[in-house]
DNA sequence: CTGAAAGCGCTTACAG
DNA sequence: CTGAAAGCGCTTACAG
């Protein structure tokens, strides 16, 4: 029992030598203690537990991290964090990874390529233990890198070219096919399309399935590229309602709907009555707009739970093979596609 | 120009040692290339180029923050990623940390103190260069062990007692105010309030800002105090509906307006002819429901970006003396409290 | 049960 | 302009 004066003041500075000093043991006697090795002597382990209350002692990552050449964090990339769509990830995500003891890196690309270029470099020299992405630009080089080095990958909503790769997806093909089946059978042959970027999975995925379902029906499919944003939903729906004789309307995000919304109300027209309305995507808000937005709804929480779960297994060395788990979107009716509540009007 | 093999697999798993072998060079020499030191021949900076091109080699950021003492890295933690008033403090922060080189290490507390607690701990071992935080505990220790390792830290959105901290915060004492004001004038007496929770300034002030209004109109203040969710804030409304006489309802943040308004939906309650409705926060929202909300809008962006300024001057010594950034919230009115549309019904 | 020592992969005075 | 060497703060065989 050293009544030694502090040899580090108690201001959170200390190291792991000043802890071992204090309690009169060796770093390494320590260290097991801290990292609850059971091989420690009960005298030396409560020394070394009052030494390090006193001193106020947190052990530092970065170098254990270096010496066990793993940092324990996890790095979620996302194209847009203000997307609640993916706000809603990232929050299960991060309940997931932090339930594991490890930390959750957030980094948004903001759907900017060069960003996520950069980003991808920094992890690798970071050396995260893993990564969960919806990439901006699923052709990164940057991808494989990251595959290259060992670091297990996992695509999230938008799916990446490098088998190496686990994937958790949504079937975004069915999505636009239900939303497009749900308008045919209220009557409608005019539907038109709010579509994300070509470049993403999401985007082309659901205006394939709405495509393949018009044409199905003989009926020609019309539809709009977008970014997934709000002012860019507003502008391709204007397009899109130019032609009147549109009595349907698809969007295929829901940032992008909230555009879309503002545009039908800022023209005049009615929903259902004038154009019948359909959402992929659930946010909270659907039911406060009036009237309520049918809705294409995704098991985001399950499925961002999902990809931790993939990347862990990976990590825990539970599965070398790579994995693809695809989610189903459900329809979720409301009044906005109500077309049957006025059965006056036929196309 | 060493004709070696690689000494290494070109997968990216190459050392700064593989680097200098195969330049030919010194690893000191490869460090101050990587690290754009001036005083390196031309000749031999183009041969660890090539050398860290071909070995696809990348630096390893925790050895390299290990020796220089510095992570890099500002942490953010916020009580609910999912709640778009944060998310977009999030984004813009996230924005401001990148343009600066550092990382944004994002922490959701979940409006658990337990869980700040533990995170609080874990980013002092992580040696985070410094913090951003929307308290949920603001009175937690940990907060002061953080300042006493010398870890500065900024209270966003949620004021923290210790000096040592700077702030950014909105003024929400008048924002209570200004929303309640708002409806004495449109002629409302009996005006309700749904509040946040006393535990964070956000909910005390805003109702504060309420309650003083009201008493100076010698008016009685009704509240109900409800978590920052979308469930308690229809909860708390259905409360406060419960006596009919309410005309004015004011709700203290941007979820609890969202089940606040479901609650008016469902109760059948006209907006603004049965309720007047203001809401504190401007989501996207606001002017996509029927009929479009009046809200008190802060300038989040603004708040987040000045917040990261505020830790950089730190961090770069530009200041010692801790600071506080007041910011001021903007009525904007719509048609959910515009009495004045119809001025046959007064109070 | 415990300690001395090597080593994780860098950076940076120091010396030339 | 360049290199040899110390050191950042830990963990972990190895030996006892």
């Amino acid at each position: 029992m050293s009544e030694n004066v502090f040899s580090q003041a108690p201001d959170g500075r200390a190291h792991i030598t000043d802890v071992a000093t204090h309690a009169g043991v060796s770093v390494a006697t320590v260290s097991r203690v801290l990292n609850g090795r059971p091989s420690v002597g009960s005298a030396s382990r409560e020394r070394v537990l009052r030494a390090v209350a006193e001193l106020n002692y947190r052990p530092n990552r970065l170098a254990r991290s270096l010496r066990r050449q793993s940092a324990e964090t996890v790095a979620m990339v996302v194209s847009d964090i203000e997307n609640p769509h993916f706000a809603e990830a990232v929050r299960a995500a991060e309940d997931a990874v932090y339930q594991r003891g490890y930390r959750l890196l957030l980094c948004n690309t903001d759907e900017d390529s060069g960003k996520q270029q950069t980003y991808l470099d920094v992890l690798a020299e970071e050396r995260v233990s893993g990564v969960i992405i919806a990439p901006s630009d699923p052709t990164d080089p940057g991808l494989g890198r990251l595959l290259d080095r060992g670091i297990p990958l996992v695509a999230f909503d938008r799916a990446i070219a490098d088998v190496r790769a686990d994937a958790v997806i949504g079937d975004n093909l069915d999505a636009g096919r239900a939303a497009t089946a749900h308008l045919l059978e209220q009557g409608h042959t005019n539907v038109a399309f709010v579509s994300g970027p070509a470049s993403t999975v999401t985007g082309r995925d659901r205006l394939a399935g709405y495509e393949d379902t018009m044409r199905r029906a003989n009926l020609a499919p019309r539809s709009v590229c977008a970014a997934f944003r709000i002012e860019d939903g507003a502008r391709a729906a204007r397009a899109l309602l130019d032609d009147h004789s549109t009595t349907g309307l698809i969007v295929a995000n829901n940032l992008m709907a909230a555009g879309a919304l503002r545009t039908l109300r800022a023209e005049g027209r009615k929903i259902p009555e004038d154009v019948a309305f359909v959402m992929i995507d659930e946010p909270f808000w659907v039911d406060l707009v009036e009237p309520p937005v049918t809705s294409i709804a995704q098991p985001i929480r399950v499925m961002a739970t999902s990809a931790v779960r993939l990347l862990f297994d990976r990590l825990n060395g539970l599965r070398t093979d790579s994995q693809r788990l695809s989610f189903q979107f459900e329809l979720h009716v409301r009044e906005s596609s109500q077309r049957s509540l006025f059965p006056g009007k036929t196309g």
